[in-house]
DNA sequence: CGTTTTTGACCCGCGC
DNA sequence: GCGCGGGTCAAAAACG
């Protein structure tokens, strides 16, 4: 397994990956031993990433067992969540997951609702397993099911911040935006399902936004409008969690909208593929986007 | 009893 | 140089 998540010579397309902490050996506190996680470059800021979205109506779908919440239905690793926080410029707190399959399984993922479509959900991983899902979940435990009903409404992550919510315009794209950059991606087990299901898309850096592979990040935002009633309130703040979730958009579409205004491009673009492949891919729900700078690059 | 989830605080990196 | 934001860790509580 460890493919070749990338050699994490990433350039730099990366939200904003700085804050680390936690490898940096927070040698303050106490931290006994740090995650064996960045080994990559030094600084996981360049570490690779795939973003994944998928919809709402997805997430809803009968999960097998062992998959709770922040596990998706694709996913057969368990997942243990370490920490929420909300993300300026985004309606929406993201959630933290590290594998728990394995002590020393450098695997992460991070789960936050799309701002721009609330229906949607992406899923950023990070690192590669250490180990195969199946000895994986076998060695931790049959059903490591997290939470089947104590889901728990979020406080209301973000009062203070829809303030600075609005200058989010540029965001909903750089949010959205993520790279991921690893030249030779491995389907594994784990991202099969999208492969069989959606289309690849790749990303890099936001320099490169221009490029219209980005844009397709926007095509399940759009199209992705599926039926919001999972769990996935959890993510939802107090408002949306009410009856946001009951889809009816309102500040979300405003500010969706709002940042299609910049993009007018970007959906034609991604109307083009949608109109090509998308179609099947906005029917999986699932979409992926991966890396392909590999090759493709220059 | 074990594991997971939740909340707060701390630290780091980047941007201006 | 300072500020902001993001990410992770740590401790406590809850649930199965």
């Amino acid at each position: 397994m460890d493919g070749e998540w990338s050699d994490g010579a990433v350039s730099g397309g990366e939200q904003k990956a700085s804050g680390d902490g936690v490898s940096a050996d927070r040698n303050s506190p106490g931290s006994p031993s740090p995650p064996a996680v960045p080994s990559t470059s030094g600084r996981r800021r360049s570490l690779q990433k795939r973003v994944v979205t998928v919809p709402l109506a997805d997430l809803n779908v009968p999960r097998p067992k062992g998959v709770g919440e922040g596990n998706t239905p694709t996913d057969s690793w368990a997942w243990r969540k370490y920490g929420q926080k909300p993300i300026k410029g985004s309606p929406f707190p993201r959630a933290y997951y590290r594998c728990s399959s394995s002590k020393g399984c450098p695997a992460r993922k991070q789960v936050e609702r799309s701002q721009a479509d609330p229906d949607t959900v992406l899923i950023t991983y990070s690192y590669e397993h250490n180990h195969s899902s199946t000895a994986a979940r076998a060695q931790s435990r049959p059903t490591p099911t997290p939470k089947p009903s104590k889901e728990r409404p979020l406080p209301s992550p973000e009062p203070a911040k829809s303030d600075g919510t609005h200058h989010g315009t540029a965001n909903v794209a750089g949010g959205l935006v993520t790279a991921s950059p690893a030249p030779a991606i491995e389907v594994h087990d784990d991202f099969r399902w999208l492969y069989d299901v959606v289309s690849v898309t790749s990303s890099t850096s936001p320099s490169e936004v221009e490029a219209a592979d980005d844009m397709l990040l926007y095509g399940p935002m759009f199209f992705g409008k599926a039926v919001v009633e999972v769990d996935t309130a959890a993510l939802l703040p107090d408002e949306f969690g009410g009856e946001a979730v009951g889809r009816e958009g309102s500040e979300e579409d405003d500010a969706m909208f709002a940042g299609l205004g910049e993009l007018p491009e970007c959906a034609i673009v991604f109307r083009r593929q949608y109109a090509r492949d998308g179609l099947a891919a906005m029917a999986g729900g699932v979409k992926v986007e991966q890396p392909a700078e590999g090759t493709a690059m220059t």
